[in-house]
DNA sequence: GTCTATAATCAGATAGAC
DNA sequence: GTCTATCTGATTATAGAC
């Protein structure tokens, strides 16, 4: 009795997560694809296939949904940057990290939120979850950067902060979607090329 | 008689000029301020003073205020590309567009328009203003990007294009707005950061 | 050309039955 | 929790008088 009621609960939790997480796909994807102002919740609950009134029942908010795939995305970085090689550089590290960015980027799976609107913002900062998971990111990098700059890889004459948002702005950079646009480069060839650009500069060295 | 009905025509001509300008001033402010999606055409009618009825006397969409507002900045980038002193080398003909651009987003005035938003990207390429200006602009900084591959100034390894997409890219640089928010350095400060991280790369050299 | 007033639409959010 | 149906507010755009 005890243990029915107990695998019961379960496994409606278990639905319960199974369907969130189904939603968080299809809103990752469509953050990716068209950007937080042009996606709809009616599309996100079309795509998922429920209605809008359930969606609702899972997130407050069409920033809350938002919040959630950036929590989730926050959560894959977090497990890459801890399963990279220990024995590595640490501007190999950087590097690594930059060029998974941008092929989740490539791959249509980085949400691309407007860095404007206010509220999102806030439901953003206020979420727990996101804001951890940045913070020990942030962390993580700024460690690698300032290590990077004792061994001399990286240019010390530059403030960490600017390094560290200057890795970060890579999963928004237009370049990218407008290098595939042209069609002229492989996924590949283009991720190697803003890398270059990123860091070793236009410059001819 | 006739000297007077030309003048009269000249003096509406012109009012109606001044008014269009003042309205592409504040179209261009608050799409610096807030990008496009957030502002509205209510705004920009408060803002000039004017009744939203009368703006669309002016500008058919909200769309082709943003157009006109391009084609506004656009024209002072050729100005600009003019404007520039001949000796200087093709490298730092670059690198002070690439500071003007940043001085521009700095100082509020460098309109940001979503690059999903596929109407606006129509009203845009329709726009044979916006578009001469754009491959005017185009083609003299690829001339400059070639030469100064061709001197061994820049990477020659790099593609033009891609060069060319790294630098328009510098007037929707993230990282200009975090360096600003963090409050830690200058405007003139922040440009010199960012340049240095493009021209230079991260990597120490 | 400028205004007031209003249409028309769309999107985020909710009510209430089941 | 899920649904249908609806509300509410915001926003683009226009009608029609002056």
């Amino acid at each position: 009795m005890q243990t029915s009621a107990v695998t019961k609960i379960s496994f409606k939790t278990q639905m319960l997560q199974a369907r969130e997480d189904a939603i968080i796909r299809v809103v990752n994807r469509l953050l990716a694809e068209k950007g937080f102002d042009a996606m709809t919740v009616d599309e996100v609950a079309a795509n998922v296939g429920i209605a809008k009134a359930s969606l609702y029942k899972h997130f407050p908010s069409k920033e809350d949904l938002a919040a959630a795939a950036m929590v989730h995305v926050m959560r894959r970085a977090q497990r890459y940057l801890k399963d990279l090689p220990a024995n590595t550089s640490p501007l190999e590290k950087l590097r690594d990290v930059v060029r998974w960015t941008m092929e989740l980027k490539l791959a249509g799976e980085m949400p691309s939120l407007p860095s404007q609107n206010s509220s999102l913002r806030a439901t953003l900062m206020a979420n727990a979850d996101y804001m951890n998971g940045l913070i020990e990111v942030s962390d993580q990098l700024g460690e690698w950067i300032e290590a990077a700059q004792a061994q001399g890889s990286v240019n010390p004459h530059l403030p960490a902060i600017a390094i560290l948002y200057t890795l970060y702005a890579r999963a928004c950079d237009p370049v990218l979607e407008f290098l595939k646009m042209g069609g002229q480069h492989t996924d590949v060839e283009i991720i190697d090329l803003v890398l270059s650009t990123c860091f070793d500069g236009l410059n001819a060295r």
